[in-house]
RNA sequence: UGCCUCGUGGUGUAACGGUAGCACGAGAGAUUCUGGAUCUCUUUGUCAAGGUUCGAAUCCUUGCGAGGCAGCCA
């Protein structure tokens, strides 16, 4: 079975953006002889749609610019991060990039920590990547934690030269001093007992909470964080990965400046809320006499879709709650639901290649997700039959035994796909979407008298509706015109529509979910209440008769039920039960047509 | 409130002082053994007011609007 892969997944024309036009111009004017980013998670959660825009961006860049990008899990929380969350965002990263960047990926070998060296003789880290196709199984992503060393003489350097200093003031009151620009009455500690304390900090001595590390910058600066930021605080805590090894642990700002340093990052992409951070970034690499050349931190707007919440924050509490079936439900946005939902790294990957990067906090409709994968989908899906909300049919007029094996296209956009053969017989099902005893106007579909053609098969005609007590369709007794079989004496007769059908007896019963958005409101946070506005029809499970090929359906393949949607299988699915994911719908016009009326 | 950043059709973006273009969406039609796909056509935009300039979406000023930051979170 060959699929259109390379055509329908063949890269865009370079993507250009102002951080590209800026990496151009640092490797013009010879600043930098090759780029390395990083993409750096917090493992704390799962990965979502908006590290995808951060994953391929950074890797997308060092595809187009011959570099690396690391991947390092920025770990220097104990309290919110576990080990669990490494490898579900290894994965993740690994199954977004496949077949795309892989020889891109940063990672380094299993437990190495950066080495101490001397360069021009100044003290100096470096954790070189290992990157390439063909990585040791035992490779690892980077971790902050692993330069808790370094980072630690960093800051001894820090106090040494009189820009750091230990402040023994309560949380309530180093907030209040930085909020009114009021200097500490430890600002001006001697080195050597700041020394001190910080040996003896780092030796837990003290209480959680009894004394910071913080830089000795500016105290009336308008920039909150050039007021005497916090560089390290104490936390008597295990560590999922340096374990009981610490007590003290580097704020955001001290560690990502100098982690970034460590591992030789010349572009240090992030979010627009690293702006304000930013000079706090420069101050830290600029104090430090480093040897080699600083990383420079270049910030863009984050993701955000309509009818969707993307934060983790609020993905976890829709786990939590149960609103959803977990991190990997495919109503999610994570990495994780979108692949399971059916949607192919390769179609993510275009979606955020046509959104670009800017620094303006946009809101994104989902319908430009649902291009991305129609597009794609349309040129590699293999169609096939299924009938979702079945009407039995009977062709009073096919013999009762007999069955033809009809010839059907596996792919219309793509010939190679070849075909297969569909089990035809007196009795069929079709959807109940098809027929409308009394239809409105431009209803193009079976009516009580009227006809219709069974693609690959016969034009029938309605001639009997039966129902039961209620009045509700049980089944369509129809006559089909036997010469109008594709190639017949009539075939090439003209009726208004085609529609799918299932033979009965050869059917294959399977569970198929319907995902809707699971949000009805455009920004379902925007009152500060998202869980208001969950669509309570985000999933609406049928019981479907399909073709007996979808009995031999593969995982991670996308297949198109024609004339309905994309579908895939779920990993719940069992030989003696078929689950399908409804992926992404087909167009539909009719749909909107019937909504005008 | 202070500071930072950002404002181009309904949405996402391009134009780097010189014809406001592309994609998505929407609408109309053609075609079709998927009401899919494909093809053709159409619609709608530089936040506002001043200024600089032969010429401004672009540079300057002011205003307005939006987002972010003001954790011992990242």
């Amino acid at each position: 079975m060959t699929t259109p892969t390379e055509d329908a997944t063949a890269a865009p024309a370079a993507p250009t953006d102002f951080i590209r036009e800026i990496v151009m111009e640092d490797l013009r004017a010879g600043k930098h002889t090759a780029v390395h980013t990083r993409f750096p998670p917090e493992p704390n959660g799962y990965l979502h749609i908006g590290h995808a825009k951060a994953i391929c961006l950074g890797f997308g860049i060092a595809r187009e610019f011959g570099g690396v990008c690391n991947v390092r899990m920025d770990d220097t929380n104990p309290q919110k991060e576990e080990a669990q969350y490494v490898d579900s965002i290894l994965a993740d990263v690994k199954w977004l990039i496949s077949g795309w960047a892989d020889d891109k990926l940063g990672l380094k070998p299993a437990g190495k920590s950066p080495e101490a060296r001397e360069l021009g003789g100044k003290h100096d880290f470096l954790q070189a990547p290992i990157a390439g196709a063909r990585l040791p199984s035992d490779a690892e992503p980077f971790y902050a934690s692993d330069y808790f060393g370094p980072i630690f003489e960093f800051a001894m350097q820090l106090v040494r030269c009189g820009k750091a200093y230990v402040c023994d003031m309560t949380p309530e009151q180093t907030d209040e001093y930085r909020r009114t620009g009021k200097e500490s009455p430890f600002r001006n500690r001697p080195v050597e007992e700041n020394l001190d304390l910080l040996a003896r900090m780092k030796a837990g001595e003290f209480p959680d909470g009894a004394r910071t590390l913080r830089a000795r910058i500016d105290m009336a600066s308008p920039n909150m964080w050039m007021r005497d930021p916090l560089l390290y605080r104490i936390r008597h805590l295990e560590h999922h990965h340096t374990a009981a090894q610490w007590c003290i642990y580097p704020m955001y700002d001290f560690a990502h400046c100098l982690s970034d340093y460590i591992e030789g990052i010349t572009h240090s992409l992030c979010t627009l809320e690293f702006e304000v951070h930013r000079p706090l970034y420069d101050w830290i690499l600029q104090s430090l006499d480093l040897p080699r050349k600083l990383p420079r931190q270049i910030e863009f707007a984050r993701l955000n879709i309509d009818y969707a919440v993307i934060s983790k924050r609020k993905l976890l509490q829709l786990v939590g709650d149960g609103s959803v079936r977990g991190w990997d439900d495919p109503r999610m946005p994570t990495i994780s639901g979108l692949r399971r939902r059916g949607i192919t790294a390769s179609a993510i990957r275009s979606f955020v290649t046509e959104l670009g990067v800017t620094k303006y906090p946009s809101l994104t409709e989902y319908a430009l997700l649902e291009h991305s994968v129609r597009s794609e989908f349309n040129k590699t899906a293999q169609r096939r039959f299924a009938v979702l909300r079945p009407i039995r049919v009977v062709l009073t007029n096919y013999p009762r035994d007999q069955v033809e094996q009809l010839t059907a296209i596996n792919n219309p956009e793509y010939p190679a796909a070849g075909s297969r053969t569909v089990p035809f017989s007196r009795e069929l099902f079709i959807d109940s979407a098809d027929f409308m005893e009394t239809p409105p106007p431009k209803y193009f579909r079976l009516r009580a008298g009227g006809e219709v053609r069974l693609k690959y098969g016969y034009i029938i005609k309605c001639d009997e509706v039966v129902k039961d007590d209620r009045g509700n369709v049980t089944e369509l007794r129809c006559s089909a015109d036997l010469g109008s079989k594709t190639g017949g004496a009539t075939s090439s007769r003209k009726v208004k529509v085609t529609i799918h059908w299932v033979s009965a007896a050869h059917a294959v019963d399977a569970e198929v979910r319907l995902y809707d958005r699971l949000f009805n409101a455009p920004e379902p946070d925007i009152d500060g209440d998202f869980k208001a506005h969950l669509n309570p029809r985000s999933l609406e499970i049928v019981r479907a008769k399909c073709e007996p090929s979808l009995g031999e359906a593969s995982l991670g393949v996308p297949y198109q039920f024609e004339r309905l949607a994309y579908f895939a299988l779920d990993p719940d699915s069992r030989e003696e039960n078929l689950v399908f994911n409804r992926t992404m719908t087909l167009k539909d016009t009719w749909a909107k047509e019937a909504k005008k009326s």
